[in-house]
DNA sequence: TACTTTGTTTAGTAATTACTAAACGTACAG
DNA sequence: CTGTACGTTTAGTAATTACTAAACAAAGTA
């Protein structure tokens, strides 16, 4: 490979590292799809590690991180003992996958926190003045219902497929 | 404050706390956010530094982070030199608060890294064969489009309050 | 069976991030 | 002008996170 085409490789893989911070990944998680997402086929773990530059072990765990996002797909071939990985290239399918993930790890549990406190609110547990605790339930159960508003949204968003590509661009277009 | 009703306050804290780590911000800021939220009235620095137990300098921080999230509103009463806070309760205004800040900042640079490693390619510099070149353009620009998406549906959501939340739930019906 | 080739796990380390304590700046009060 | 009551900034520290190097596990091959 030429020298300038590895030096625009390089660029990409940075910038989607950024990218990856930005959105709260580890940035080897977005060198690894960045190399897989250049490639027009699978490739194996030590390849990656060859073109990133990290070790065996970051790339395992960062890859594997990707696959269970639904970033990559791990596949294999016959008579080989290597794991192949390749990028998934439909974002959108990505996207759902990664709502579905965050759907039922800390997300949940995170929101689960607030209902608890508004459980207790309800059941009367703190002794404080009336008017405080009708105020504090109005506060957090807004809270709740803000959360659940998000929550069904990105349900709505995992259940996407159901409806065409074109009728999500009906719908974006009411936006406008 | 009954103890028990103290104790209902500091899980809420502490919930709030978690999500702020969620949502990739310090949980400071969530801690802050928790008390304001929890308050009938605006509270001064000193007052938030009391109940979360961090120093002056850390809420002075991560408060006017939330100020410029939009989370919180920075107040002022006559004849005191006291700055007070207190908390948005439109979290919709929020959201689209929040998305506005994140418009102007790393997100847009992030993507910005992805459109020059694009024209650099459509500019033919790195030398390589021709069905490569065209090979990355198609996934890069690919990229490119799945970001600009992104982009117009958070601009979108930023200029919601021109619809009235009845339509804005309209919408969402059309995706159960 | 022992040897190779692969991926994973772990213990330690480097880098990053969010905090504390204290100095600083500013503006009002006397 | 000086003192006081604030908010902000800064230098250093603690805590967290993501990495490396190396041990390990699994599974095929000779």
């Amino acid at each position: 490979m030429s020298k300038d085409a590895q030096h625009i490789r390089q660029e990409f893989l940075e910038g989607l590292s950024r990218i990856s911070r930005f959105w709260g990944f580890p940035k080897g998680v977005g060198a690894a799809f960045a190399v897989l997402y250049l490639s027009p086929e699978p490739l194996s773990l030590d390849e990656i590690v060859r073109q990133t530059g990290l070790t065996k072990g970051a790339i395992s765990t960062n890859v594997r991180a990707l696959a269970r996002m639904g970033l990559v797909q791990r596949t294999s071939r016959l008579g080989d003992r290597k794991d192949y990985y390749e990028a998934e290239t439909d974002f959108y399918r990505a996207i759902r996958s990664i709502l579905a993930e965050r759907q039922n790890t800390e997300f949940a549990r995170s929101i689960e926190t607030v209902r608890h406190t508004l459980d207790e609110l309800k059941a009367g547990r703190g002794s404080m003045d009336e008017s405080e605790r009708k105020f504090l339930i109005a506060r957090v159960q807004a809270l709740q219902d803000f959360f659940d508003a998000i929550d069904s949204l990105s349900r709505a968003v995992t259940r996407l497929d159901r409806l065409g590509i074109v009728n999500v661009q009906k719908v974006l277009s009411v936006l406008k």
